[in-house]
DNA sequence: TGTACATCAGTGAACGCGCGTTCACTGATGTAC
DNA sequence: TGTACATCAGTGAACGCGCGTTCACTGATGTAC
C-alpha cells in the first residue's frame, strides 16, 4: 500500500508494452523472422541493449504477443458462441464479431494469421496451442448446445477445429478485403454462407 | 535442330531451377522476408553476383516458386475431384491425394502455408490469385457432380472456396503432424470426418 | 569450314551499412536500520 | 525521518560479421559472312 514501491516495477512494464506495441506495428509488413531487436527498440526511443531486460531475443517477443493478442479473446468468443437465437442470428452474430474484432485489432490479427505458419518455432507452437485451447473451449460450449447435443466428443472437437479454422480464414479474409464496406460485405456474406452449410451438416450428422 | 545452339539457355535455365531449388530446402525454417539473395548463391555455389540474371531479388524469386509449387496442381487435383464413386470414395480419396502430396512435396507445402500469409505482398497475391484459380476450376467440377447440380454459381464458389481452404488445411496439419503414421492417419480421420459434414449439408443445401 | 565480332552468364573485389551481442557504467528506486 | 547500501532498468561505446549492390571483367557460346 506504500506509494512508491513499484514504481521501478510499474515503469519496466510500460517499457515492455511499448516494446510489444512497437513490435507489432513493425510486423505489419514484415515478419517476425525477419524483425530486428535494433528496429523495435529505435520505434520505442530506447538503447538496443535495454531490449534484453525484458525478451532474450525477437522470438521471445513474438511468443509474448501470441498470449496478448489470443489471450483476451476466450471470454470474448465464448460469450457470443453462447447466445440464444435461431441458428441464423447466432451465424450473423459470429461473423460481426470476428469483423469487429478485425476492425479494431487489426495488427494483432495480421500477426496471428502470418506467424501461425510463420518462420518462428516457438510462435507457431504458441499460437497451435492456443487455437487448440479454443476449439477445447468451443466443443464444451457446442455439447450444451441443443443441435449438436449427445454427440461424441471426437465429433464434437472435430466440429470445433472447423470453427476456429473458420473464424481465422475469416479473419484474414477481412483483413486481405480491406477497408471498402462492400468488399468487407462480400466476405461477411461469404463467411455466412459457409457457416449456414456447417450448421446444415451439423443438424444431419446423426441421422 | 542443330546441337550447340541453345547451350548457353539450357544452362541458364539449369542454374535458374538450382537456385529455385536451393531457396525452397532454405525456406524450410525460415520465411521469405528473412531469406537472404547470397546465402542462396552460397548453396548453389555461384557468385553472389550471378542471382540478379535470374531474379531481380528474392521476392521474385519467391513468385517463381509459387508458380512452380502450385501451377502443376492444377490437373491432378481436377482429376481427383472429378473421380466417380461415392461421397465416401471420394472424400478418402481426396484426402489420400493431399497425404501423398505433401509426402512428396513437403517444401513446396509448407512454403505455401507459410508465405499465403506472409511479409511479402507480391507472394502472397500470387498465392491468392492461384488459390482463387482453384476454386474456380473445382466449382466447374462441382457444376457436373450430381449433389451440387442446379445451385447458384455463387453457392457453387461458396463450397469451392471451403474445399480448397480445407486442403490447405490439411495440407499444413498433415506437415506439422510429422512422419509418425499414427498422427498422419489421425489427420486424414479429421479431415475425413470434416469433408463428410460438408458432404452432408451441400446435400441439403437445396431442402 | 573458318574467321571475326557480339552476346551474356557468371566472376571477384570493393563499398557502406545495420545487425546482434559484450561490457563496464549510471543513477533512480528500493530496503534495512 | 534520515542515512547508507543494494538493486537493476536503461546507457553508450565497441566488436566482428554478413548483408545487398556496383562495377569492370572473363571466356564460353552464338551469329554473320
Amino acid at each position: 500500500m506504500s506509494h512508491t514501491t513499484g514504481v521501478r516495477q510499474a515503469q519496466k512494464q510500460r517499457t515492455r508494452q511499448a516494446l510489444l506495441d512497437a513490435a507489432l506495428v513493425l510486423l505489419e509488413d514484415q515478419s517476425l523472422n525477419s524483425l530486428g531487436l535494433r528496429e523495435v527498440t529505435r520505434a520505442v526511443g530506447i538503447a538496443p541493449t535495454a531490449f534484453y531486460r525484458h525478451f532474450s531475443d525477437t522470438a521471445d517477443l513474438g511468443v509474448a504477443l501470441v498470449d496478448q493478442a489470443l489471450g483476451s479473446l476466450h471470454g470474448t468468443i465464448r460469450t457470443t458462441l453462447a447466445a440464444t437465437g435461431d441458428t441464423e442470428e447466432r451465424i450473423a452474430g459470429t461473423v460481426a464479431l470476428i469483423a469487429a474484432l478485425v476492425r479494431e485489432f487489426p495488427a494483432h490479427v495480421r500477426f496471428l494469421a502470418r506467424e501461425r505458419h510463420g518462420g518462428v518455432e516457438l510462435v507457431r507452437d504458441a499460437i497451435g496451442e492456443q487455437l487448440e485451447r479454443f476449439a477445447r473451449e468451443v466443443a464444451d460450449e457446442l455439447a450444451t448446445h441443443p443441435d449438436t447435443a449427445g454427440w461424441e466428443r471426437q465429433d464434437l472437437l472435430m466440429l470445433a477445429g472447423l470453427y476456429v479454422d473458420h473464424m481465422v480464414m475469416t479473419a484474414s479474409a477481412f483483413l486481405a478485403a480491406g477497408p471498402d464496406a462492400a468488399a468487407q460485405e462480400r466476405v461477411a456474406q461469404v463467411a455466412r454462407r459457409r457457416l449456414r452449410l456447417v450448421a446444415l451438416g451439423s443438424r444431419h450428422w446423426l441421422d
